[in-house]
RNA sequence: CGGAGCGUCGUAUAACGGCAGUAUUCGUGCUUUGGGAGCACGAGGCCCGGGUUCAAUUCCCGGCGCUCCGACCA
């Protein structure tokens, strides 16, 4: 894609009402844009992260037996009555012409269980696993931080439903495994925690993923020994690590990604879901929620890696693989010509480009690709060409080599 | 929801009870081209409502909005 057709454009500084890091870097590079207070709109560079994370955790979540699914945001008030949920403070609540009621889904429990419920009647039909990718609507006290806590968000969510505990537990599991690989395949991986935290109303505890960055609202105590962390929330009550039993921590502050829970009977029993066993005995459903706020995700990256110079993005959910600089290229000049040949060879094989042909200043363009963080910044320009070459540089290390054009699309790929 | 702060060109800022200035951005022209180029000319602004006053962007009150701290956060 070539910048100078981008909408967007990149900004020196940031609005001054946007104080946390992720918002201001991804403000300034043309990412997103506020529309109100914890509302954000997903620009084209913001959307393609968007949507890589968004395959990241679809490929992922299919291996692991998940099926896709979209229910809608929009919700009866009935079902929200049936699960006592009606009054919770987070609800946004809209009326149509006739005075009828309905939310704006903060959660999907009261669609996605009597979705189920019409397909689920034997023990033969369990387990299930359904999931989808929909915005939230929560009204938060406060929406904080940039896409780091909205009231309008993209979040995936699963639900799985299962014939007893045991059965839960082992798909509960599997989602531990499935949520570290999905924040490994984001880059954060290697700050990221499964953390204990308290389980709400229904059971004692649940697990968090929490990602460190002196931006999280969390803080949480990560045993010395093994790794698993607590959250602070129930730290008093749990003095040793549940896991190895150790008492030495490590304090951080953290933000969560993610959380995977159990729903127990809560909502089968609200919504009367039961199978029948072996012995064609009815027996309660139970459920399983796991959840990953995408923005929330995103904006965690950015804080969690992003340097003096502006965002480093992973490969993996860059919106451009590859950031090409021409410099001193005019209309049918050699470097225009070699920078168009380069951008067909790469996208031949698979490698995204975005191509900063502008007419700016050298230094004006690589100020915008330490911004925007592509992982390689490839420069061609007259220099570069008197030695058949062009200038790779990795954003993430800083890191320069000159490649030789007939190796650069290897180099690359 | 409690507390605090802030609303001035697109962005960042200054000053001021009467004339709103600067940088950046944008437009035009010329010169520039490896770390946010230079010169010239031009464009663009006081959140909303009420009050005080001869006069309000400025002072007062209310509203709205944004940010931060706290509480809350299946």
């Amino acid at each position: 894609m070539k910048q100078s057709q981008l909408f967007t454009k990149t900004r020196k500084e940031a609005p001054k009402e946007e104080v946390s890091r992720n918002a201001q870097l991804l403000i300034r590079g043309g990412y997103i844009d506020k529309l109100m207070a914890g509302v954000y709109t997903y620009l084209p560079l913001g959307l393609r992260v968007l949507k890589n994370i968004e395959q990241i955790i679809r490929e992922e979540l299919n291996k692991a037996g998940g099926q896709e699914i979209l229910m809608p945001a929009f919700q009866p008030k009935e079902n929200w009555e049936l699960t006592k949920r009606w009054d919770i403070d987070i609800l946004y609540k809209t009326k149509d012409f006739e005075g009828r009621e309905y939310a704006l889904g903060p959660t999907h429990e009261e669609v996605v269980t009597p979705l189920l419920k019409q397909f689920i009647s034997s023990y033969r039909d369990l387990p299930r696993a359904v999931y989808q990718f929909q915005d939230k609507f929560r009204m938060e006290k406060r929406a904080k931080s940039g896409i780091l806590r909205g009231r309008e968000f993209l979040m995936k969510d699963l639900y799985s439903f299962h014939a007893n505990e045991a059965d839960f537990d082992l798909y509960y599991g599997v989602m531990k495994k499935v949520y570290g690989e999905i924040f490994k395949r984001c880059g954060i991986g290697h700050k990221t925690y499964l953390t204990f935290a308290s389980g709400g109303i229904f059971s004692k505890y649940s697990h968090e993923f929490q990602t460190i960055t002196p931006a999280g609202e969390d803080l949480i105590y990560i045993c010395d020994n093994c790794s698993l962390a607590i959250n602070k929330e129930i730290k008093d009550e749990t003095p040793k690590c549940p896991q190895c039993n150790h008492a030495d921590f490590k304090e951080e502050k953290a933000i969560e990604v993610g959380n995977i829970f159990s729903l127990k009977t809560r909502f089968s029993d609200a919504f009367n879901l039961k199978y029948k066993d072996e012995k064609g005995e009815l027996q309660p459903v139970i459920m399983g929620c796991y959840g990953i706020g995408l923005g929330r995700l995103m904006g965690t990256i950015v804080e969690a890696l992003a340097d003096d110079k502006g965002i480093v993005w992973p490969e993996t959910v860059a919106p451009f693989k590859v950031h090409l600089l021409g410099l001193a290229g005019k209309e049918g000049s050699a470097v225009t010509e070699a920078a168009e040949n380069i951008i067909t060879e790469l996208e031949h094989v698979g490698v995204s480009v975005l191509y900063d042909d502008r007419d700016a200043t050298a230094g004006a363009k690589f100020a915008d690709a330490d911004l925007l963080g592509m992982p390689y910044r490839v420069v061609i320009s007259e220099k570069t060409l008197a030695e058949k070459s062009a200038e790779v540089k990795l954003r993430q290390t800083g890191e320069t080599t000159l490649v030789k054009l007939d190796h650069l699309v290897a180099h690359l790929k």
